[in-house]
DNA sequence: AAAATTATTTAGGTTTGACTAAATTACATT
DNA sequence: AATGTAATTTAGTCAAACCTAAATAATTTT
């Protein structure tokens, strides 16, 4: 019999899919920061998942772990539920994008397969969340993205906003104030390879911005 | 410091209020049966809410617990959040009212304070959930309520339909299929002293019905 | 290559909220 | 008043998921 995927193992289980993102695997104690929970304990969770019939990570001793394909498919899961919240939290709810995450972060755990299949059906099957991060699918596959951090362009090239990949409620309140949004058009006036700042221009936008690279890092585009 | 209320103490005020609406202080082991819990946990559990500080129920050994003022508020913060669930998952999400109690069982204990003040801002502040029972108010006060069981009146007695006090999907849908929902108007056409069977017209329906007790008594209405 | 630093694991402990089995108390009946 | 039954409590365990402190392994610096 397949082990009970408890709200904490659902935790886990969705941050090491985001740390295993960029192909690497997740460390215990790049886990143990996001989690808010102390290395120690991380150590002990992460075997238990490994040993758990059938297994959701791959760890060896000191390397970090992998999703396996069913520990993927439960990551899956909980982000499918995460973002289809997010989006209903927003278009039915009145929420602004800086208010959803906490919200969903907790409900993500409780709501049923019917309620999830409510939600999407509601939204017309949205394929990216208020942030832009793509919606994994209801047969849980992620849509490709293949956009990539605007602090990777250069002056006069042209691209489209994606998704801003970070919760930071006054960063994406701020943002939202300069219409740097997914979908917003922008252009790269200028890049300072001193600090990294790109100063671009969002499409219908009075005046030209400067972004330093704690933001550019975050927002990402589509050329 | 309060001590925190656990989704596990919040259920337990949560059926602690409702066993003790008929004036009676809830028992042990109506508790255990209602929470699905042994009842020597449940003595565990009383002793602890009635410890804490403040105190969230009055406990005297073999006699049962009655909540205080601080245990009825935590207990119609749960119900307030229970029953706007239920209508909001009824309006929004298109849900029948078979089919709410179970999510927003596990809802409950997870929306944030602005959530709940959105819902009910997105209904237009509704006074009674899909089963026709009252909403606790923002302010925390159980709306009055003189509904009486059905099963109390007598031949040719009229009255409205207030609300029903049963979770059993089979037998909601039932109720819905032959019209005895909140404020269907209805005839006593005949008492049967023996069984107790009401037989009862439904305004709008063609024919008679007859209802046992077992029913009647979770139907409640108002003259 | 050794030392120092950092990352990770092991060992032992706590809290929450359950459980079962046995003991006690309360209540009903004779 | 004594006995039997039902309700409740006590006592002792357990599992999940966290913790801290100490030990070990890996990595970086000298
Ligand atoms: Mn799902
Ligand atoms: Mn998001
Ligand atoms: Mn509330
Ligand atoms: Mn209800």
């Amino acid at each position: 019999m397949p082990e009970a995927i408890t709200q904490s193992i659902q935790d886990y289980l969705k941050h090491i899919y985001e740390l295993n993102e960029n192909g690497g695997s997740a460390s215990t104690n790049d886990l143990a920061a996001r989690l808010n929970i102390a290395p120690a304990s991380v150590t002990g969770m992460l075997q238990k998942l490994a040993n758990a019939k059938p297994a959701l990570v791959i760890y060896k001793k000191h390397q970090g772990v992998k999703l396996t394909k069913s520990g993927e498919k439960a990551a899956l899961e909980v982000i499918r539920h995460h973002r289809l919240l997010e989006t209903f939290l927003v278009n039915t709810l009145g929420y602004t994008w800086d208010e959803v995450h906490c919200e969903a972060d907790k409900l993500e755990h409780v709501i049923s397969e019917d309620f999830e299949a409510r939600m999407a059906e509601a939204l017309g099957h949205p394929t990216r969340d208020p942030h832009g991060e793509p919606i994994p699918t209801a047969d849980l596959t992620m849509p490709a993205d293949s956009s990539c951090p605007l602090a990777s362009l250069r002056t006069d090239e042209t691209a489209t906003v994606r998704k801003v990949v970070d919760d930071d409620p006054a960063l994406l309140r701020h943002l939202r104030e300069i219409g740097v949004i997914p979908d917003a058009k922008i252009t790269v006036k200028n890049y300072s390879a001193f600090d990294g700042n790109l100063t671009i221009k969002v499409e219908g936008q009075r005046s030209n911005i400067v972004l330093g690279s704690a933001i550019t890092n975050h927002v990402y585009v589509e050329k």
